[in-house]
RNA sequence: AGGCCCGUAGCUCAGAAGGACAGAGCAUCGGAUUUCUAAUCCGACAGGCGCAGGUUCAAAUCCUGCCGGGCCUACCA
């Protein structure tokens, strides 16, 4: 990437200074470089000798002046300047710049693809929402925000899994199921209650009726253990099957659906259990067992009764960080799934990363599965954990409290049918995880049409017009020149769609996908600027040469265009 | 009470891990096209980054305190 080049080159730059005595001897910093803040100062900028300033004993400005003197050409410098006070300022050259044109058509769809990851595994495991209801909008950050998390991650060179976690047994499956029995017993016109903290949703009502429809009485001739069980099976099936197509309906697909119930069927929960027994990490106290982050070792004994006040708080506040595993009536916790989980994931299915995305009210969760992961004898650095704050939902200015236990859902489904995949993904995903979004339906219907993803496609549309239209009179990029395309709208163009490879490596270091709908908007806007100011296609005397060149330009930034939406995961149209 | 996140133009948000005069979209106002899609382009208006201190040659970015908002602090998930 041309950034890190430019790093090296200032290094080396600082090196051969120094190796001439015009610049004391002192340990290279890491040499940080920016784009630069205005055109006018160029490409990129660095501003490592005000740093310098002190251990060099010299004015910023003289380093500078000595470290440009020294820099070691490359070809895609056009022109190295020190400016006051102390910047390196760095601009592309030209003629490197157009013929990028040529490398991005010969990279085609792998353009923007770097080797970061070198080839390591890393899962990367989000949604896996409760299927004990639809996906809500609020699933839909998760989901977007995940999916294009997973594909900048295999653009920057991992080898990547998508995984939803099915929470298939537990409290929560088993309200639903007793939910659902009432009713479908309701139904068939049973006065069947609701049971407490069951789930009050309109879409079990719905259910109730079709299996009441398909299967008569049948469950309720059963023995109402077996029963409950039947319809379990039967409403996540059923439930399942619908959050697998609200997902496809925003072009998620994973990889694989693991079942939690299938940690403790495969054994893994009691040979994870096991482990962290044997640990010392796994108390028992009030008829519950605990995982404890200060593990009781035997042979830790002496215990011996000092300052007692002190002693007391001590171990409360250690108990105060401790959690159950297995509840004083037998039944394991999430928490002690999602420690077998764990394991699955690192060890039993050996990735080298796991990620899990989060939202922000599962914050608390974080340090408990960092400190049993080291546990266990893992790296707790091998997992991260990426939460997003929530969105908050209002239609029409008033707050919409939402939660598929309150019964008061906004559906993902409803969303994308208003307003659209496309819309909806670039939506959820212009902000960074971390910051809080408010989302008012109302006017996200309305304003849809003002989405920045309709600029981004158009962009995309119109190049393919552009083609259309040539194809029509015959002409074609073939024999184009792109050395020719030294026009301020076609180097402006070029220089964004070169930072596509820098965008994605931003992206996948700092797991914020956002970047990228900042950079498309970008490049986008470039694209459009060029289309004004630059004919592509024109029968004029004399405008042949320039006009192949410029296919040549525009078919390359149709690839950047298609490549950053993919990357997006938003579909780059042919026409609008 | 404690913990995590956030507070940047009228609104919704970026701001590349401390750097050069603080950015975009929307909204408002004013311009542009006999030619490849006007879902376009150009321009204007508009904030000094919640407040107060501190560190630094340099702070929206780091530290402290305070104010405001969201979330969390279950033998729910």
């Amino acid at each position: 990437m041309v950034r890190d080049d430019i790093a090296q080159l200032i290094a080396e730059a600082i090196r051969r200074a120094q190796k001439k005595g015009e610049l004391p001897a002192f340990g290279l910093p890491e040499v940080p470089v920016t784009r630069a803040r205005d055109e006018a100062f160029g490409d990129y900028a660095s501003p490592v000798c005000m740093t310098l300033a002190r251990v060099a004993r010299m004015a910023p400005i003289a380093i500078a002046e000595r470290v440009v003197a020294h820099m070691p050409p490359a070809p895609f410098i056009g022109k190295v300047e020190a400016a006051h006070p102390g910047f390196i300022n760095i601009t592309l050259s030209p003629q490197w710049l157009t013929q990028q044109v040529e490398v991005i058509l010969a990279e085609g769809e792998r353009f923007g693809h770097l080797d970061l990851g070198k080839g390591r595994s890393v899962q990367v495991e989000y949604i896996s929402a409760n299927p004990t209801g639809p996906l809500t909008i609020g699933s839909g950050r998760n989901a977007v925000l995940g999916d294009a998390l997973a594909n900048v991650l295999a653009a920057a060179g991992w080898r990547v899994h998508r995984e939803y976690y099915i929470n298939d047994t537990g409290t929560q499956v088993e309200l639903f199921a007793a939910s659902l029995y009432a009713r479908y017993a309701q139904a068939l016109g049973c006065d069947e209650p609701l049971p407490e903290g069951g789930y009050p949703g309109n879409y079990l009502v719905e259910m109730g009726h079709q299996l009441a429809q398909e299967y008569g009485e049948r469950f309720l001739t059963m023995e109402r253990g077996q029963a409950l069980t039947a319809l379990r099976e039967e409403g996540l099936k059923r439930m399942l099957a619908s959050i697998q197509a609200d997902a496809a309906a925003l072009g998620i697909h994973f990889d694989s659906w693991k079942s939690e119930r299938s940690l403790y069927e495969d054994g893994i929960y009691g040979l994870v259990f096991n482990r962290l027994s044997a640990g010392g990490w796994l108390v028992h106290r009030d008829g519950a067992v605990w995982f404890t982050e200060t593990p009781h070792t035997s042979s830790g004994g002496d215990h011996q009764a000092t300052e007692e006040q002190q002693t007391e708080a001590l171990v409360r506040s250690m108990q105060d960080k401790d959690n159950v595993v297995v509840r004083s009536d037998g039944r394991p916790t999430y928490f002690a799934s999602d420690i077998a989980y764990v394991w699955d994931k690192l060890v039993t299915r050996g990735f080298d990363w796991a990620i899990y995305v989060w939202g922000a009210d599962h914050q608390g969760h974080v340090p408990r599965m960092k400190a049993v992961t080291r546990a266990l004898g893992l790296d707790p650095n091998r997992i991260t954990v990426i939460l997003y704050q929530l969105v908050t939902l209002k239609r029409g200015g008033e707050l919409v409290r939402m939660g598929k236990r309150t019964g008061e859902i906004i559906t993902l489904r409803e969303v994308v049918e208003e307003i659209g995949a496309d819309a909806t993904r670039f939506m959820l995903l212009t902000r960074a995880a971390e910051s809080q979004m408010e989302l008012d339906l109302t006017l996200a219907v309305q304003q849809s049409n003002e989405n920045p993803v309709y600029y981004v496609q158009y962009g995309h549309a119109r190049i393919a017009s552009i083609f259309r239209y040539a194809r029509e009179r015959g002409f074609s990029p073939e024999g184009g020149d792109v050395s020719l395309l030294i026009h301020p709208a076609e180097q402006a163009l070029i220089r964004q769609m070169v930072r596509l490879p820098e965008t994605v490596a931003l992206c996948a270091e700092s797991l914020s996908p956002h970047h990228l709908t900042h950079y498309a908007q970008e490049l986008a806007t470039a694209f459009h600027a060029f289309y004004k100011e630059c004919r592509v296609v024109s029968e004029d005397a004399g405008h042949a040469e320039i006009g192949r060149a410029r296919m040549k330009l525009v078919q390359a930034a149709k690839i950047v265009l298609a490549n950053t939406l993919r990357l997006i995961g938003v579909s780059a149209p042919e026409s609008m």
